[in-house]
DNA sequence: GAGTGGTCTAGACCACCTA
DNA sequence: AGGTGGTCTAGACCACTCC
């Protein structure tokens, strides 16, 4: 009866057994720490051990004062590389929402802030700026489903294009969107896109606007609207929270 | 003077804050955990606990008997979507070696097995397959940028296409690879790729394969490849170490 | 009030690395 | 040998939730 992993880790791996076995179902609740210790014969700080060890991959989430729950992963919201085919130009709801009704849920966008900021210099490079001082409008929105965060969205335009049109004020006012406005007010067409995707733990100010609970990554990209001079001319960055939302890229190959 | 914050966030909080504003540089040691706790008057547990946020979020990375370091982030890996096109079919090196190339890594590509399996569910759904007993061809290998894994690769091939075909054994022998054996002895030509893309935290073995430092999420992408007459004949999934590793996509708007 | 997780203390011993 | 992180103990008090 050699045991040579540490007691932790030994409570982790039962634990992580029982969730990925069924006997512990999504939404139920663990043992409480003192339940475990006991049971194992350990420290409470052990079997606390063992429960962060979970929590921090994200296959269970602590309520304080309540108990530790097994997560559930419900379907993913998916944002189809598709949301800016004219295909979709007279469809009822614009892509995010639509999405979230495909799944039973209430989309909802919330401006934060539009400004005219110096860009970061990843955006001003992607967008052959300078980084003159605020040649870009910045905009900032987050979106939610059903009062979950989902992502957030920040949208930059150069400062060129943007200037005269609605895109400086918050409210757009245009059956589709910013790109309805980029295309109908300034000419530039989207033909392409180019989509740069990493995934990553959140920072601190991520976890807190996203709600994000811990041991939960979040998916960055970094969009390049490209027009009908190959012209980068609009930049957007989403950063998703990855338990709630996925990608998907349908392309041709050429 | 008020501190309402727990020590071992504030804690934390300096560390990061040192991290970011570079007076701590990448690849530079952390002070010990002993030294921090008496830096700040409390416990080594408590310091210890400061570290391991830092550590879970990815930001620094302990190495036994040496110290806690922080972790340098180096430019990604990028598999992008032109991997496929028929431009870089007379290429030298195959996509990842050649990108590998590109950072002045050494690329290598370890098979790990082949063999007729049962496809889990996902798989058969997306190949149109019932989950009939061994149905497919697995073939698993890892890919490893001078000695550093950075992702596993699945494919699945339907056994009704890669029957008689050298898709069967470890070594293809086909100057495109696997691609080019379905095209060429097959008669399956890619037209259209599909990619699903999420992010997670990696389980137990895939740390272990992977040898993934704490607190670095993997992508996981789920690949199908159409044919001319858009039916899926391949599947494969990418487990790719995020810290090391990017996706592109780089698409018409259709 | 009883039970839960959140934080902390002040020790201890072990495993690993550097010298 | 001395310093580092890894694990653990046996307590304590606090904050939150539920009844």
């Amino acid at each position: 009866m050699e045991d040579r992993r540490p007691a932790s880790q030994r409570i982790a791996d039962d634990l992580r057994r029982s969730i990925q076995s069924g006997e512990l179902a999504a939404g139920e609740r663990l043992p409480s720490e003192r339940e475990l210790a006991s049971r194992y014969g350990t420290a409470r700080n052990t079997a606390r051990a063992a429960v962060s060890l979970l929590a921090s991959s994200g296959l269970v989430v602590a309520e304080h004062g309540r108990g530790v729950f097994v997560r559930s992963r419900g379907p993913l919201i998916r944002m189809s590389s598709d949301r800016y085919s004219p295909r979709h130009h007279d469809d009822e709801l614009p892509p995010f929402r639509a999405e979230c009704a495909r799944q039973g849920k209430l989309g909802r966008v919330e401006m934060i802030s539009v400004e005219r900021v110096t860009p970061p210099p990843d955006v001003a490079a992607r967008l052959s700026l300078s980084t003159s001082s605020k040649s870009v409008i910045q905009r900032e929105s987050v979106s939610f489903a059903d009062d979950d965060a989902v992502h957030r969205v920040t949208t930059w335009i150069p400062w060129s294009i943007a200037k005269g049109t609605g895109l400086v004020r918050p409210d757009v006012g245009h059956p589709r969107g910013i790109y309805g406005v980029l295309e109908g007010e300034t000419g530039h067409a989207m033909t392409r896109i180019r989509e740069e995707v990493t995934a990553r733990m959140p920072t601190p100010d991520e976890q807190g606007y996203l709600r994000l609970p811990p041991g939960v990554p979040v998916l960055d990209v970094l969009h390049t609207s490209l027009d009908q001079n190959s012209e980068p001319y609009e930049l957007t960055r989403f950063v998703m929270r990855a338990d709630l939302a996925g990608l998907v890229y349908d392309v041709p190959v050429e």
